[in-house]
DNA sequence: TCTGGGGTCCTAGGACCC
DNA sequence: TCTGGGGTCCTAGGACCC
């Protein structure tokens, strides 16, 4: 028997354009109406272009940077190293003035947000307008709009919106005839559905399903034993039947990673120690922000697979005696673990500690002498730690294992100023002459 | 010299139990 | 002379997302 949508929902998908390039364009005039990259961490990769940098050349993005510089520099490409700070900050204030347009958010990411727009009764292609301006105006960052009857068409919509010019950035699939969005989705090819990657495209193209039509139309039971579950859901997605909601709670964390590459190669057990310190120190803070303790901590330790030496990527897991959110333990288990995995003669690129088997504060079990590990002490201790370090980012007040020298810090040579969270960075008049 | 970091969900297969 | 079947839990790995 097939169920009958009784009404059908409405969700809209908000996403910046070009999210980082356009922050660092918002705040410095310089750059603006210019092609500007924004780089990953150590000066890696482009992981973000402005329009005009994409209007020279689409492939820069996810490529090393060390092979487009030159050409990137005849082109007059301005790059910059990612300034997470003023990301994250702006998008505060993005999801800030969505707020204003539905009560119901998700925030999906650091540059998109679903909205639940179902019983809102306007015309959506105006209301769309009216979101996208009002972030321009009050924040200054270009955004586009999709709606659809489930997340999987907004996202689509907001895809079309972005694409095509036509659309002038807002798109509402929610409106139109069923005519008028297949039209749309023949000429786009699968890869462009949310949770259809590269294997995915592939697998379906060798069935014959070259574009978004022939999937919304494909048998979800056929898809569901080609594929798996998650495909064939959004198959019905593709119909207008959804099967996602807006996921506005806050979802607890179940593992928190920190990890990162070196600035240059490691072969020292000390400074891999302190790398692993710091990891263990900034992943507890984050444990600590959302009330959690963790059980079980994970170390690995690896070099690069661009390097010729054969890969060598030692990990190890072990459970923690009780769960504990204590930077002092945390670290000091984590030291331990680099101890064990290290080996000499080899030419580390990269470390990381992931915390796991995480439990709220609530679930916390005593241990075998009736009380806390974490006594009130320590707890006092590291709210004490994290506020301080909330206060001064710059200067953080951290554990000695870290070390000072930080030779295998990455690298972020072509950082802007942290205009918003830094009060010496402020832009001012003073400071706009500068830039 | 230089090739991101942080997540989630699903599945298959092994171990173990009755 | 027999070698079933179903359930659960765990882990590794694949695929995907931004």
């Amino acid at each position: 028997m097939q169920s009958i949508p009784t009404k059908q929902k409405i969700f809209a998908l908000a996403d910046v354009n070009s999210m980082y390039a356009s922050c660092e364009q918002i705040f410095n005039p310089k750059l603006r109406d210019k092609p500007v990259v924004v780089l990953s961490n150590n000066d890696g990769c482009v992981i973000a272009q402005s329009k005009e940098a994409k209007a020279l050349l689409e492939i820069y993005m996810c490529r090393p940077w060390f092979e487009l510089k030159e050409e990137a520099a005849k082109l007059g490409v301005i790059a910059l190293s990612s300034n997470y700070e003023l990301y994250a900050d702006m998008s505060n204030r993005f999801v800030q003035v969505l707020s204003q347009f539905t009560p119901r958010i998700e925030v999906y990411s650091i540059d998109e947000s679903f909205l639940e727009m179902t019983g809102i009764n306007k015309d959506l292609t105006v209301y769309g307008q009216e979101i996208k301006n009002t972030v321009k105006q009050w924040i200054g960052l270009p955004i586009c709009v999709g709606f659809g009857h489930s997340k999987t068409l907004a996202k689509l919509a907001n895809h079309i919106a972005k694409k095509q010019v036509n659309f002038n950035g807002v798109c509402d699939l929610s409106s139109m005839t069923e005519n008028e969005v297949d039209t749309l989705m023949e000429k786009l090819s699968v890869s462009k559905v949310w949770g259809v990657g590269r294997k995915m495209e592939e697998k379906l193209n060798r069935l014959g399903i070259n574009n978004v039509l022939r999937l919304k139309r494909a048998d979800p039971k056929r898809i569901r034993d080609e594929f798996n579950v998650v495909l064939e859901r959004t198959v019905k997605e593709l119909n207008g039947d959804s099967h996602l909601e807006i996921e506005e709670t806050f979802l607890e964390a179940k593992q928190i990673m920190s990890s990162r590459s070196f600035g240059k190669r490691i072969d020292a057990l000390n400074e891999l120690e302190e790398a692993v310190s710091y990891h263990a120190s900034n992943a507890c803070e984050r444990l600590r922000q959302q009330n959690l303790f963790a059980n079980a901590i994970t170390v690995f330790i690896q070099n690069s697979p661009f390097d010729k030496a054969p890969y060598h990527g030692p990990i190890y897991t072990f459970g923690l005696p009780s769960p504990t959110n204590n930077t002092m333990q945390i670290a000091k288990a984590a030291i331990w673990a680099v101890r064990k995995i290290f080996k000499a003669g080899i030419y580390f690129q990269k470390a990381g500690v992931m915390l796991s088997e995480l439990v709220p504060q609530a679930g916390q079990q005593m241990d075998i002498f009736g009380y806390n590990s974490d006594n009130e002490k320590s707890q006092l201790l590291m709210k004490t730690m994290d506020e301080i370090n909330k206060k001064f980012p710059n200067n953080r007040f951290k554990l000695a294992s870290e070390g000072t020298k930080k030779t295998w810090v990455m690298n972020r040579d072509l950082k802007s100023p942290n205009y918003t969270t830094d009060w010496k960075d402020l832009p001012t008049t003073i400071n706009h002459s500068r830039l």
